[in-house]
DNA sequence: CATGAATGAGAGTTCATTCAT
DNA sequence: TATGAATGAACTCTCATTCAT
């Protein structure tokens, strides 16, 4: 970031733009999203997006990591929650949680994990793992004795990636033959079934 | 395709040009990919592209077309190998398979599986459908009684969107502190446990 | 028009690129009009023709439009000395009024009668028109009883196209056997004539 | 012409080119007739194309040469037939003949008098001038008595370009306010009062 | 001779970025 | 500091013409 915003003034410019940012994605797709349509979409001229990011990627890295910063606070709130529910209704519920993500903000959320690997992903992705790893910990912490899970990070890296594109895929392609509930059900089969499962992948 | 080549000379032409354009898309990304630069890479004039293929886009359509040509002849030959396996000895083959097809020609599948929302994909993803169902279809046949899996479509859309796109996540961030082996084993256990299951999703 | 000028400066941008377009259409000709080729003559870069018009085709409609504007300005100060002439000098001050303007500018009017029907003409030939037929209803009124013209829409088109064209075709071939002079006298002839004609085609 | 056809093959070849060239400026437009889809008209490759044709340029020049062989012939013929019809008879007849031809062969005449200024079109301007030319002469000096006709070339100049680009505006803008007869009307007494009309331009 | 594959200059257009005001 | 006018490299695509086969 070209300049620390330390007046009011400035820092309110930084979140329209960010904020611009995101509903320009959403409506216009990353492709469609240029600096003047941004800063159009702000109210603001293309002059200070530049007073403000020294580049587009500056830019949309902001935008990432206020998304990050912001599902830190959301996911703190529900970590409490999670240790009372039973493996499946957790599953299921993170699940039914993406999914009404996805189809949030017009499809921001959904364009975003489409095209994750041409953004600065980093930081969000780190902020979710470790989030995710954290709640994974937690949970089983609770449970210990009921689900002695080993090598937690790989199994959650799998959980979460098999969610997540599942999902978008599902969303994208909206072939009609499948239906999302089929689609719940079935990956909460599969995830609950596979972080319920012991560790050895062979059976003797 | 805007001319039918009728001399050898230009159905080598063709070749070339769909075989440059896989080559610029591994080493320089889809975003990478212009028409000069396939051009170039095919040692060819732009104009000459242009003589064979109505729109750079009509090219990279072209370009999947082969793709899906080769996979299908690809997986006709594997299909009657699979059925005497032991299912979890299928899943974890075709897991290899994958992972390995994604480090092979410098990443071209890899940047093909990440861009999938921007391509004209949907042939490939017919034919790769329509295979996958196939073989899961008369895999399952041959066991009928050991596994009989209710709604296969559903199982089978979970089953490679979240083996796909694990491997893709997982090639692609390469934190190093996943293992290769540990995703694989892990994937296998959990694609097995999923296609194992009753169809029931919440258990009595 | 893709953005409205808001500062001054802009504002003559907009008006050099017009000009700038009139002046290569007079000296290379319509189809030696090219967006770079105007851009330089308007000492600017192409972008900049592209922040204020859509397209090449919207910076010529433009160009027309203002043409029509201002035609419509001269015409309307034209319109009352008309009243008191006699036809045939209204006739033949016409004649040479649009001769005129057909040496004018480098040839400017002349290259875009040649080229009406590649334009997006419409604008200018509507006011165009519009004029005259208002002139021609005005003229004809005031000297009702003198000269009671039947159908004037299908007259005045036909002066006008016969005028026009004429003048074009005499001046672009310039063969030197045909002297100004006589093509406008015989032009007033013809017209005049035709005008003060009762409107049967056929002599009973 | 690159080589003289002296083979009867070559001959046919010059006159298949040819007339391709035609049927193409007819259907595409003379914009939308490149040289490729001449040879593809013809059926006939490129490079046969250039075997005898030094451009396409020169393509075009030997249609318009050939349009005015094949009118000459035709008004020859014609030429007879005129004397004995009245002034206004000839001219209405004139101007229906121009209107068919206007109307023929997908309109390619249209398209070429629409873009009389971008052809090599001297040799057919030429040749119709000097019969029309001719028909005139001779049809005065039939009815020398009569319509003692000054100034000729002045007169026909006017009138034929009067006709045919009234016609063709007439045409091409088709906004079916103004109805065909009524031109054609209009056009013959405009015509034929100035052909009879005595040369002095005012009346004393 | 005939073919049609190959060329490449040049057209229209876009957009991240700079800089005078 | 904020503005938005201005930039220009780079992209996709066309077509008259050439030349190896």
């Amino acid at each position: 970031m070209r300049k620390k915003p330390q007046q009011q003034r400035s820092r309110q410019m930084v979140d329209t733009l960010v904020e611009a940012t995101a509903r320009c994605i959403a409506k216009n797709g990353l492709d469609g999203t240029t600096t003047p349509l941004i800063a159009e979409t702000a109210g603001v001229s293309v002059g200070s997006l530049y007073q403000y990011f020294d580049s587009k990627e500056a830019l949309i890295a902001a935008l990432l990591e206020k998304l990050a910063h912001d599902l830190t606070r959301l996911l703190n709130q529900q970590v409490g929650l999670a240790g009372k529910l039973e493996l499946e209704d957790m599953v299921r519920m993170a699940i039914r949680v993406t999914l009404t993500y996805m189809h949030e903000d017009e499809g921001f959320y959904l364009e975003l994990a489409r095209n994750w690997h041409r953004l600065p992903v980093d930081r969000v992705a780190d902020v979710l793992e470790r989030h995710i790893m954290d709640i994974g910990r937690l949970y089983f912490l609770q449970h210990v004795g009921k689900y002695p899970v080993e090598n937690l990070p790989v199994r959650l890296f799998i959980t979460y990636n098999s969610v997540l594109f599942t999902l978008v895929r599902f969303i994208s392609q909206d072939s009609g033959l499948l239906k999302e509930d089929d689609i719940v059900d079935g990956l909460t089969v599969m995830i609950t079934g596979y972080l319920r499962s012991s560790s050895a992948p062979a059976s003797p």
